[in-house]
RNA sequence: GCGGAUGUGAUGGAAUUGGCAGACAUGCUGGUCUUAGAAACCAGUGCCUCGUGCUUGCAGGUUCAAGUCCUGUCAUCCGCACCA
């Protein structure tokens, strides 16, 4: 057959779709294997190279399970509230409901044309009202039961998108869209309480099968970090409490540091000698953007409260207090004992303002620099903790501490509340209303969803409100409680709303009684495998997990962690080995591929392009080896011979084994390869048998599956090949009957020996040293030892 | 600075986890076919001083045996940003 890539997909996805043949049933006596790829943002630059390369992978999977006679449950939507399309909306004047309709319209044909195989009938769209009711409704329940909650703060404010940014969304105090300076802004804003569920999403981690990588970087996001509260006396009388991990240094603390925007500040205003001064390093403070908070790390700063000091509650001594930027008000109590021996930063504190340096923790040289061991030292200078090891040392000062009620044991995290308002118009209008009398109130379940309003512009107004606030009759309602007049909220939720459950909303995405039926939801949750880039691991990942345990505390779900398995795939990068980019013009675009060298090369290609999990640049000639490969395997059903040779079997059945397990691995690339050489083996015989090819086919199928289609049908297949069972190896066929053992003189590679595949050693041995190479090596010389490893090698060690 | 990852032919990458380094593919060379080119097919292709030689960023070490384990070091990429 001659390989036209154009004749052959339209005709077979246009078959896949009038068969629905990758619908999941509802079949609930069928074992179900849920897959899933995280959905897209449809931005108007259409879809970019990186995005088939997960998508196609866990098709791969998809496809192989459906033929090992799964359920698969394999979805896909838009994830499509957000700023660019509200940006190209104003600057266009659409709007963003029309810009969001075309970029979908776009995508979902160019993710079509890849032949994905998709459950269609279950595509949603976070922007869609029936979806967004369920967002609002969700955000509702975390509202009564607490855990979301307005709160003045200070916020990343971007001073080009005129929006408050999550901690997330700054890169180095720049705004991680516009890459406009951010500065501190104080606004209200909704907060939701992830910090609650901190512990459960550390813990939890050890019952799911994600690749470590991930772990770690939740774990470190969230921090975790266990310690002691100790309250410090002060001249004023107020106690001063701070949080530390090192308790057992008490001993050894010589001063303490408040962070510049500590409200002790205020409250002892009247005794400061030098209000103006630290006043003023307050102000330099927060007039730094954070990169530039970073970049003078360098050198400490601070100052020193002058007419105020507190007490070592150990040592009884009086201790200066400064105020000083390396210690931040929004972790742990904005305070901390410093303590220069044994804390590097207290240390080079201490430097600079020439304070005591106190060695509690003998094991390095405190004048040199600090020593911050915790597995060696031995407590000295430390009264009742001297000559303990640190760990034992941690584990008596807590209980001395909290004996004399000086502190507690304390946890303290890294990770901060989620930041939950945009002031934005292309989102999620948050469903409460502002009454004078009854504060904050949701609106009713019937009244969802609350709908966007048409406005005439979707800018932010100027002093950075929703585009909302200016629409006064949407804005004024009454109170669902007590029916007087009351005010809309004006934000609209972050894009990660939205993202934050669609996994449940595929399970049923049509109910309007639910935001999933609870049998639906029993059946598919949770999910087999997700797979999805490392950049959101510390952002989807950890909000969806935290919005999926909510659900769980509530009942609505049975499983306590959404997802079984996650892995991450690498990022494909433009032909020089940089980041493709618009600004570098090494963009690939995959419709220009498609068109040329067709779907099933594209795919392909993107999975031999080297390990799924790692990075690797486009090369435009690899892909020409892809459709080689095709071109090759279409001609083999010009290559029929009545039976296959022997070694075409034990081939066929070797690769059968092959690909099987390496898609488990997600090890596609060498699945690929084994395949490649099959078709080698194939040529080399001349031909192959019409089962043979038949299963080859079969084989190909999850990978390139429009040419495995046709291919599989001329050669007499039945039914859609993708729904075929999937080939299963001959145990017997794969074994060897001989093998070529390698023999080693002195640990040097010598030659190989063909033996039988249950040769014991001395067969091995007699054949080896009758070999002439073997021999010339060892002749005159005594074999004083061999080492055999069965099947594996033979090492002779001769003198 | 801290954390993570990576480093193998001209190139992308393999290597059953300690046992023949370089699978598969690209590129290149030669051949067949062709007026010529492309395509296709066939053969070859780590390096050199051609040896009982050398070779997995570099330097050591453990081992009968190291790309793989250990120590040190260099380079590149990514993430985090003083987390007490």
């Amino acid at each position: 057959m001659k390989y036209s890539h154009k004749d052959i997909e339209k005709k077979w996805q246009d078959r896949w779709d009038a068969e629905k043949a990758f619908a999941a049933t509802d079949d609930k006596s069928k074992r179900k294997y849920y897959a899933l790829v995280e959905f897209p943002y449809p931005s108007g630059a259409g879809l970019h190279v990186g995005h088939p390369r997960p998508y196609t992978a866990l098709d791969i999977v998809s496809r192989k399970r459906r033929m090992e006679g799964w359920n698969v449950l394999f979805p896909m939507g838009w994830d499509a509230f957000g700023l660019p399309t509200e940006n190209y909306a104003i600057k266009n004047k659409m709007h963003p409901r029309k810009v969001t309709e075309n970029n979908v319209a776009r995508f979902k044909g160019q993710l079509k044309a890849l032949g994905l195989s998709f459950d269609w009938d279950r595509e949603i769209n976070t922007t869609d009202e029936k979806y967004y009711k369920w967002t609002q409704w969700i955000f509702l329940e975390l509202f009564k039961k607490g855990l979301a909650y307005k709160k003045e703060m200070n916020v990343n404010w971007c001073t080009s998108c005129k929006v408050v940014l999550a901690n997330e969304e700054v890169v180095s105090g720049k705004c991680e869209r516009c890459g406009a300076d951010v500065v501190r802004k104080a606004k209200s804003q909704w907060m939701l309480k992830i910090t609650e569920y901190a512990d459960r999403l550390v813990d939890d981690l050890d019952t799911v099968d994600y690749i470590e990588r991930v772990k770690l970087a939740e774990r470190n996001w969230i921090g975790r970090s266990y310690g002691a509260e100790v309250n410090f006396d002060t001249s004023m009388g107020d106690k001063l409490k701070v949080f530390t991990t090192r308790p057992d240094t008490l001993y050894g603390a010589t001063y303490m540091v408040i962070a510049p925007e500590h409200p002790y500040i205020e409250k002892w205003q009247e005794s400061l000698k030098n209000y103006n001064d630290v006043i003023a390093y307050r102000e330099a403070a927060a007039r730094k953007s954070d990169f530039e908070r970073t970049e003078m790390a360098k050198e400490k700063t601070g100052v020193r409260l002058d007419g105020v000091t507190a007490i070592n509650p150990l040592t009884g001594k009086e201790i200066p207090i400064f105020v000083s930027d390396y210690v931040l008000i929004t972790y742990g109590t904005g305070a901390i004992m410093a303590v220069p021996a044994h804390d590097t930063r207290d240390w080079e504190f201490a430097k600079v303002f020439g304070l005591p340096i106190i060695e509690v923790v003998a094991g390095g040289n405190v004048e040199e620099e600090a020593f911050t061991d915790v597995e060696t030292g031995i407590m000295v200078n430390s009264g009742i903790l001297n000559g303990l090891e640190v760990k034992d040392a941690k584990v008596k000062i807590i209980e001395h501490l909290e004996e004399k009620g000086i502190g507690t044991k304390k946890v303290n995290y890294k990770l901060r509340d989620w930041v939950f308002s945009r002031q934005r118009y292309w989102g999620e209008p948050i469903p409460l209303v502002w009454c004078d009398h009854c504060g904050w109130q949701p609106i009713p379940e019937d009244q969802l969803p609350l709908t966007l309003p048409e406005v005439d512009s979707y800018e932010p107004t100027d002093n950075g409100e929703s585009p909302l606030a200016n629409m006064t009759e949407w804005v004024s309602t009454t109170c669902p409680k007590c029916g007087a007049p009351a005010k809309r909220e004006t934000d609209t939720m972050p894009q990660w709303a939205g993202s934050s459950w669609y996994f449940l909303r595929y399970c049923d995405p049509n109910n309007d009684e639910a935001f999933a039926s609870k049998e639906a939801l029993e059946y598919w949750m949770p999910v087999d495998w997700y797979n999805g880039g490392m950049e959101h691991a510390t952002l989807h990942l950890l909000y969806s997990r935290f919005w999926a345990k909510v659900l769980y505390d509530l009942g609505y779900i049975s499983c306590p962690e959404p997802y079984l398995k996650r892995t991450s795939h690498g990022m494909i990068l433009g032909e020089d080995g940089e980041k493709m980019s618009k600004s570098r013009g090494n963009v690939v675009n995959p419709d220009d591929v498609v068109n040329e060298f067709g779907a099933d090369t594209m795919r392909l290609y993107e999975m031999f392009i080297g390990d799924f999990e790692k990075s690797a640049p486009w090369s435009t000639d690899s892909v020409k080896g892809c459709r080689r490969f095709l071109d090759r395997f279409a001609a083999l059903t010009d290559m029929l011979v009545p039976e296959s040779s022997a070694e075409v079997e034990k081939s066929l059945h070797k690769t059968i084994k092959k690909v099987t397990s390496d898609i488990e691995a997600m090890k596609f690339n060498t699945a690929i390869a084994a395949m490649m050489s099959l078709l080698n083996d194939i040529y080399k015989a001349g031909g192959a048998d019409k089962d043979t090819l038949k299963t080859f086919a079969l084989l190909l199928c999850p990978f390139a599956p429009h040419i495995a289609e046709e291919c599989y049908e001329l050669l007499g297949g039945k039914g859609l090949a993708s729904l075929a069972p999937w080939p299963v190896y001959d145990e017997d066929k794969v074994k060897e009957d001989s093998v070529d053992i390698p023999v080693s003189v002195m640990g040097k590679f010598v030659a190989t020996v063909s033996v039988p595949v249950d040769a014991d050693e001395e067969t091995v041995y007699a054949a080896a040293v009758a070999m002439e190479k073997v021999a010339q090596r060892i002749e005159g010389k005594e074999v004083f030892k061999r080492i055999y490893k069965a099947g594996k090698m033979l090492n002779l060690l001769c003198k």
